[in-house]
DNA sequence: AACGCGCCCTGTCCGC
DNA sequence: TGCGGACAGGGCGCGT
């Protein structure tokens, strides 16, 4: 679920909270959510007195930065949620996996319900080797439209399936693969290297567009997605096409359609998407 | 080797 | 009211 505006909203709010304190204790209560070769005892072992030096993302990764090398990478899967302790709606919060205790008191909880999520434990430099397995951010320099039409260009895949790899394009989740393909007027089930130059263009600068409004309304909640604060995102009025089947196409009126492509949900206008 | 598919898990909603 | 099925933002491992 969390894509990269609803991961990059959790980043900017832990970047304010976090940083400077330290991790005075952990406790795990569904190891599930550990990856592979963590387990409860090692991750207390390895965190415990450590202290956040900063917070960053990587696709639709929250990764926490500490001292002492160690590198806390968090994938928010379908359900996942970090808030902060402090915060009144951390009184909802049904299925916390995760405690970290800090020295100011409060904590930092990593809650799930359908544990798809996944922390991962790393150095700088194990979590570089990961990080290069993902693809381009969407939304550094290097994205450009050439990049786009060249990477897409050397697959057959249908172009919503292909958005969804984070291999190559890092970030982007069904939510936002469906609203740029609406916007840049592209079919979901094109295969990916029939677009045209223009198309990859019109593609590049929608995905880069709905990302950006998307941050700036502080992420899209359906239904579990939070903030750091516990929160809802504001985006979800704005869909313009995510969700909508049976209602009018924004720009011209036709019934918005809705088709299963590899087992998701694919949501189009027949008259403004070829 | 690039794809599609099934599965991991819980919750909600809808039709009967 | 209860029950079964469909569906949900993701990603991995497997088979072809």
């Amino acid at each position: 679920m969390p894509e990269l505006p609803e991961a990059e909203t959790i980043v900017r709010d832990l970047r304010r909270r976090v940083p400077g304190h330290c991790v005075t204790g952990l406790k795990v209560t569904h190891a599930d959510v550990l990856g592979p070769g963590l387990n409860p005892r090692r991750l207390a072992r390895e965190l415990k007195g450590l202290c956040f030096r900063d917070v960053g993302r990587r696709g639709k990764n929250v990764v926490l930065h500490f001292d002492r090398d160690r590198v806390l990478a968090v994938n928010l899967g379908m359900t996942g949620r970090l808030v902060v302790s402090e915060s009144p709606r951390a009184a909802e919060l049904r299925h916390v996996a995760v405690r970290l205790d800090l020295d100011d008191g409060h904590a930092l909880l990593y809650d799930d319900t359908r544990r798809f999520g996944r922390l991962e434990l790393h150095t700088t430099a194990t979590w570089a080797e990961r990080s290069a397995e993902l693809g381009l951010e969407p939304l550094a320099p290097e994205f450009t439209a050439a990049a786009l039409h060249k990477l897409a260009g050397a697959s057959r895949t249908r172009i919503r399936n292909w958005l969804l790899d984070q291999r190559r394009v890092a970030g982007v989740g069904n939510i936002y693969a469906n609203e740029a393909l609406f916007r840049a007027g592209v079919h979901p089930a094109r295969p990916a290297n029939c677009m045209s130059a223009r198309e990859a263009a019109k593609l590049r600068d929608a995905l880069v567009a709905v990302l950006t409004e998307a941050i700036a309304a502080r992420g899209t909640t359906l239904s579990d997605y939070r903030d750091a604060a516990g929160e809802a995102g504001g985006f979800e009025p704005r869909l313009q096409i995510y969700g909508r089947e049976g209602e009018p196409c924004p720009v011209c009126g036709q019934t918005i359609q809705r088709v299963v492509l590899t087992n998701r949900s694919a949501f189009f206008c027949p008259r403004c998407q070829r």
